[in-house]
DNA sequence: GTATTATCTAAGTCT
DNA sequence: TAGATAATAC
């Protein structure tokens, strides 16, 4: 087998070692993609039934190039039949074809993250409880985490601990809440995405028989991004791998980037306690970098405490050190890496889809977006709001869920009133009280309005009678029609289209094609062939509902998006690599984010985000901050991140005059935190020091009248009025004043560059754009 | 019950 | 800025 021959020593043990529980501690760009891609191979290639391999990947996508992979090396379509995916979507599965043991219907509905927080407003209502106390997103939060630590509502109400966190945050009634949650997503019939995992430990928890036959029938278990396991799948991959114990998890500690959601980096610590027969393999040799960003990765990661001991290297050519740029705004930002993409794609010969450009937030993608729009460099973006969220879509989608699961609440709530058919908030207001009264769904009461004391008026009555009938009509075309041919009845007749036809604002006209594109995608899907099982029938609605909810970020992509810069979350870009990586936004409260400042561990997996956005790159990375931005629509100034000065000045390279740098010494120098690219007037707050100022020149007032409070908050190291330097008409041969270098002459201008010899240091060469003059002569 | 307008408040990361 | 909600008029 010469597949063995193309992997080092410690790859080669990770691959041939297939018996008992090993643990393989993976450093960025270390192959750990070609170990488990191997790994499979060489089970497959030993006699093993693909059937009895479950591979736990961390995007679907991800599973998908790993089965075309071991596909080539094994050759045969075998590899179609192994078990391979997230979890989310893996026990999904499971669930669906388990799901009566547990008491949910087969078509159960996966509630995405806004069905759930729309329930629990619905209930915080019921309950009187203030929205404004008791934040939705909030009590969604502390009801995900108490499942992904396998707490029902009953056991949540009597931990002490947890009452006691929630009586101290003056928000006793959590609990309750979580209670009524509970019960109403059983009724309708759904699970949120937790409950896909928690569901998963109820199923092999209370039917051995069920157990028993997962674990036989996964006598291979492999797990990718072990470390972002959080404490329910950590049991489930337990369970399943009790009788085999043949378990392989991989991962780097290192990359922990989910605490937030539930993962617990102690499972990767703590493996070899929980299996103490346990191998571990550590692969230690980078691949993927160059020496400078192996070694300034390394740098980062220090700043950490605690940490599997690795030592990782690279003999890959040392590369260029990481530049570090700076813009005046968040715009600029974007126009400066727009720029610099656009000048490497002729200087390095590089292809638009070698570029990344990774932030901390979606909502930096913007300015990113609008700086390459203008270039006209071609970007796709993952993430952010995607197509399935939007609100048509979702409604649309929420037509199709009501006809597989009638009982979906939240689904029966956006379209029963969508398009307008004068069935308002009173009369669902009587509905709900009567579903809630007799502790049944709202459908059952819709169906069954008669048998119920509703107290509906004769026109609502017949309002709801027209929807049902619609709907009856609806699902008596499941069997018959395919999705797409069900999806465009279900359009117009529910009168989706009219209703954004009608409407010509571009952001109607949008919406249409929304709409227009999702019945394109169902078309497509209609005829697609499924291949997981080579079954020919046609795919439904059914089938097309499944696959929709569990898309991860990465999941979608088209071919014509093949060749273009990539946008998105550095979360998004985990296991990902780019030549050239750019790393936007490294300011203080935004990366670090503001919330993790408050404990040393959320800065720490800050830190280790960073070192996952560093270590994604192969040939460069560069990384960048403006020293303001736009906030909520108003302007906010910014300090660098201490994430730049963490990285060993080895490897770093500042692209503007270091002296100037904000964070090398604040006091003296509070206004060159801003360069002065544009004129934004910083209000009343910030003339106090204006002494040691330049001559303020007419600046348009662009800051909003009313001083934002965060602009007051920062008010003391703000700005002067920054002066750009660009925005002067200046000569050569003029004599200028620079804050730092003193007086000056021109000596020459090209190109947003002057020469400028300075009377005390000599000739410096220095970008308009940064450069903050005033004229002397 | 519905449509339009005014006001509020939220952007932290993902399945 | 933009979506969500409350207030208002029809």
């Amino acid at each position: 087998m010469n597949y063995l021959n193309e992997l080092n020593g410690a790859q080669r043990d990770a691959v041939e070692n297939t018996e008992g529980p090993v643990m393989v501690i993976a450093g960025a760009g270390s192959g750990k993609t070609r170990v488990l891609t191997y790994r499979i191979a060489h089970l497959i290639n030993k006699g093993v039934d693909p059937f009895n391999i479950l591979s736990l990947t961390f995007t679907n996508k991800a599973a998908q190039e790993m089965k075309e992979r071991i596909s080539k090396i094994i050759g045969g379509s075998e590899a179609r039949n192994i078990w391979m995916g997230t979890f989310h979507s893996v026990f999904s599965r499971i669930l669906r074809s388990e799901a009566e043991k547990i008491g949910y219907p087969q078509n159960f509905t996966i509630y995405d993250t806004q069905d759930a927080k729309n329930l629990i407003k619905t209930i915080l209502k019921e309950q009187g409880l203030d929205e404004k106390i008791y934040k939705p997103g909030l009590v969604y939060s502390r009801i995900s985490s108490a499942k992904n630590n396998l707490l029902t509502a009953a056991a949540y109400c009597k931990n002490t601990t947890i009452q006691s966190e929630d009586r101290q945050a003056a928000k006793p009634k959590i609990g309750e809440v979580y209670k009524v949650y509970e019960s109403r997503c059983f009724k309708s019939g759904a699970m949120d995405f937790d409950d896909l995992l928690f569901k998963t430990n109820v199923l092999l928890r209370d039917h051995p028989g069920v157990l028993n036959k997962y674990q036989h029938r996964f006598k291979y278990i492999l797990v990718d991004e072990y470390q972002d396991t959080n404490f329910s799948q950590y049991i489930i991959v337990k369970k399943l791998a009790a009788a085999f114990e043949n378990v392989c998890v991989v991962g780097d500690d290192a990359q922990s980037i989910y605490a937030f959601r539930g993962a617990n980096i102690q499972n990767i610590l703590n493996f070899k306690t929980d299996y103490p027969e346990s191998k571990t393999f550590k692969l230690e040799e980078n691949y993927r970098s160059t020496q400078n960003i192996v070694n300034a990765a390394n740098s980062i990661i220090k700043h950490n405490t605690e940490q599997i001991e690795k030592n990782v290297f690279t003999s890959n050519v040392e590369g260029n050190k990481i530049k570090v740029h700076r813009a005046a705004t968040d715009n600029e930002e974007g126009k400066m890496v727009a720029n610099l993409i656009y000048d490497t794609q002729f200087s390095a010969q590089a292809r638009p889809k070698d570029f990344a450009i990774l932030y901390r937030t979606n909502a930096q993608s913007r300015a990113m977006e609008e700086a390459l729009r203008r270039k006209n460099i071609p970007y796709k973006i993952h993430g952010g709001q995607s197509f399935y969220q939007r609100k048509e879509i979702k409604d649309l989608l929420s037509y199709f869920r009501m006809i597989i699961n009638p009982n979906d609440e939240e689904a029966l709530k956006r379209i029963i009133n969508y398009p307008a058919r004068g069935i308002g908030k009173t009369s669902m207001d009587k509905i709900g009280i009567a579903a809630n009264n007799n502790d049944t769904s709202i459908w059952n009461v819709i169906t069954h309005l008669n048998q119920f004391n509703t107290g509906i008026n004769a026109g609502a009555q017949t309002k709801i009678g027209g929807f049902l009938e619609m709907m009856k009509s609806f699902a008596s075309q499941i069997k018959s029609k395919n999705a797409f041919e069900l999806g465009n009845e279900i359009a117009s007749t529910s009168g989706i289209l009219r209703d954004l036809y009608s409407d010509k604002t571009p952001e109607g006209i949008s919406r249409y094609e929304n709409i227009q594109e999702l019945l394109n995608g169902l078309k497509e899907f209609t005829e697609t062939e499924n291949e997981e099982d080579g079954d020919v029938t046609p795919r439904g609605l059914t089938e097309f509902l499944q696959d929709v909810a569990l898309l991860t970020n990465v999941d979608n992509e088209s071919e014509e998006d093949r060749d273009k810069v990539t946008l998105m979350t550095i979360h998004s870009a985990k296991g990902l690599e780019f030549p050239y990586v750019f790393c936007v936004g490294l300011e203080e409260n935004l990366f670090p984010s503001q919330m993790s400042l408050t404990s040393r561990a959320d800065l720490e997996e800050e830190r280790r985000l960073f070192y996952v956005a560093v270590t994604r790159a192969e040939k460069e990375i560069h990384i960048s901050y403006a020293t303001s931005r736009y906030k909520w629509g108003s302007l906010i100034f910014c300090e660098p991140s201490r994430f730049i000065e963490e990285i060993s000045e080895d490897f770093v390279e500042y692209t503007f005059d270091q002296n100037t740098v904000a964070q090398k010494n604040h006091n003296s120098n509070f206004d060159e935190t801003h360069s002065a690219q544009n004129n934004y007037g910083s209000g009343k707050t910030t003339y106090k020091k204006k002494s040691t100022m330049p001559p303020k020149r007419n600046a348009p007032e662009t800051v909003p009248q009313t001083t934002p409070k965060h602009l007051k908050k920062v008010s003391n190291t703000a700005p002067a009025p920054p002066e750009s330097a660009a925005s002067l008409n200046l000569e050569k041969g003029m004599m200028v004043n620079h804050q730092k270098f003193g007086n000056g002459i021109i000596e020459n201008l090209d190109n947003g560059k002057a020469t400028i010899n300075f009377q005390n240091i000599g000739t410096k060469q220095l970008l308009l754009k940064f450069a903050k003059l005033t004229i002397i002569k």
